[in-house]
DNA sequence: TTTACAAAGTGTCCTAAAAACACTTTAAAG
DNA sequence: CTTTAAAGTGTTTTTAGGACACTTTGTAAA
C-alpha cells in the first residue's frame, strides 16, 4: 500500500505541435481525428503517456508515429490542464513542440493518418485547447529562435542564405534587410560556406552553408545569446 | 466504460519555487520533509492535483497552505518526468514558480511546516529533482524579469529606488549603474513617484514609487517589452 | 547569339540605445 | 558642528541596429 495511495490518479495526455518550412512559409502537421468525439474535425498529433516511460520519452514515441522521425528537435510547451478541456473524460495535456526537416518526412505514414500541412497562416479551427497550444508554440518559437540556432532544424542540411534568411522572415513575421540579415548571421559565426551552390533552375544560382555545431559550443561560454546579448 | 480506459492513469504532483526579496538578497522558501523517504531534508512545497481542479488551481491551493497567501503572481514552469524521480512510487510533478512579497507571508504557518528562507546561492541540496527545478526557476526568473514587469511582485507595494535596483541586480546577478538604471526605468513610464520618503533610519531618506500596472498595460499595445525590445 | 530579367551578392552612413563615468546633496550619528 | 554614508543627478563615448542602391550572375526568351 502506498503512501500516496490516497491521491487521484489523472490520464496524461501528449499533443505535439510539428512546425515545418517550405516554400517561404512556416507549416504545421495536423491530423483528421478518426474517432468521437469530434471525428472529422482537425487535431494536433496526440496520444496518451504510459507509466514506465518519462513524457519527453511519450513525446517522441508519438511524433515518430506519425512522421517516422528519430532524433528531431523537440521540447516540453506547457501543460493544459482545464477540468473540462476534453469532453470524454477528465485529462491533463502536456504539448511538446517540435521543428523538424519538412523533406525527412514520411509521407505514407502521414496519409494513413489523414495528415496534412498547413500553412501557419491558415490554420482551421482545431479541437479541445489545440489552437490555444498552437499559439503559445508559434510564441515560443519566436522566442527560441532569437536566443538560440534552432533555425536549422527546419532546413536541410545544406541551405542557402537567402532560403535561411526567409526563414527568420517566416517566424518573426516581418521582412530583414538582406545586407543587414547576412552580417548579423556572419558575425555570428556558426555557419560554414559550402564550396557548393544550389541546384536546379534557379537564376542565379546561391552558395549553400551549413550549420556547424561545434564552432556555436564553442561560443557558449562567451555570453554570446544568438540573435540578441543576453 | 470510457473510450480511453486502456490508458494508463499517473499521480500528478506540483512543487511549488517560491520566491522572495530582503536585504539586497533573492530568497527562496524551503520545507524540511516530515516524512520518509528522505525525512529531514530540504525540500520545496508540494502537494497532489485532484481531479476535480486545474493544475493551476492545484498550484494556487498548494502554495496558500504554506504561505496563508492568494493572488500571488505564479506560473507553470515545466513537467518533470524522469519515471524514477519519486523512489516511492511513479509521479510526475509540475513545477510552478511563484513571486510573492516575503513581508506577507504567515509566519505561523512557515513554522508549523518547519519552513525556512534560504538565500539564493546557499540552497541546500534537495530531494529528489528539486535542485534542477529551482535552477530552471531561476533561470526562467531572468528571463521573465527582462520582458515583463514581475519585480513589483517581490517588492512591498511602496518602494525606493535604490530597492528596485537591488531587486534587478540580485535577479540578473550583476551591479548596475545606478543613473543608467533610473534613466531605464524612468523611459518605460511605469512607476509613480510619490509625494513621501522611506521611514526609519536611513541615512539619507530615499522617494518612494509604486508600480502602476495601468500605465503598463497602456503600453502593451506599443511593442515596448519592458526592459528590452522584442 | 544576344538581350532581358530576376534573384544573388555586396558596403557605407546614420541613428539610437547602452555603457562609462564623478560630483553634489542630504540627514543621521557622534 | 563635523563626519559619514547613501541618495540623487548629466554628459560623453561606444556600440549595435537600421536604412539604403547598385553590380553580378545565369537562365530563358527573342
Amino acid at each position: 500500500m502506498s503512501l500516496y495511495a490516497q491521491y487521484d490518479r489523472l490520464l496524461v495526455a501528449i499533443d505535439c505541435i510539428i512546425f515545418g518550412f517550405e516554400q517561404d512559409k512556416l507549416k504545421l502537421l495536423l491530423i483528421k481525428r478518426g474517432f468521437e468525439p469530434e471525428k472529422g474535425k482537425w487535431s494536433l498529433m496526440g496520444g496518451f503517456a504510459n507509466n514506465n516511460e518519462s513524457l519527453d520519452e511519450a513525446a517522441t514515441r508519438i511524433l515518430g508515429t506519425l512522421t517516422g522521425l528519430k532524433d528531431v528537435f523537440m521540447e516540453q510547451l506547457s501543460c493544459f490542464s482545464q477540468v473540462d478541456r476534453d469532453p470524454v473524460e477528465r485529462t491533463i495535456s502536456l504539448a511538446y513542440y517540435s521543428l523538424i526537416n519538412i523533406e525527412d518526412h514520411d509521407e505514407e505514414l502521414i496519409k494513413q493518418y489523414d495528415a496534412q500541412w498547413f500553412d501557419m497562416d491558415q490554420i482551421p479551427d482545431l479541437i479541445f485547447d489545440h489552437n490555444e497550444m498552437v499559439a503559445m508554440a508559434r510564441e515560443r518559437l519566436k522566442y527560441k529562435a532569437t536566443h538560440y540556432p534552432v533555425g536549422f532544424e527546419l532546413l536541410p542540411p545544406k541551405f542557402t542564405m537567402p532560403q535561411l534568411q526567409s526563414l527568420y522572415e517566416a517566424i518573426f513575421e516581418s521582412p530583414i534587410d538582406k545586407r543587414n540579415f547576412i552580417r548579423r548571421i556572419t558575425a555570428l559565426d556558426i555557419l560554414v560556406k559550402l564550396n557548393e551552390k544550389q541546384k536546379g533552375k534557379a537564376i542565379k544560382k546561391a552558395f549553400l552553408y551549413r550549420f556547424d555545431a561545434d564552432k556555436y559550443k564553442q561560443q557558449l561560454h562567451t555570453g554570446n545569446n544568438f540573435l540578441v546579448k543576453p
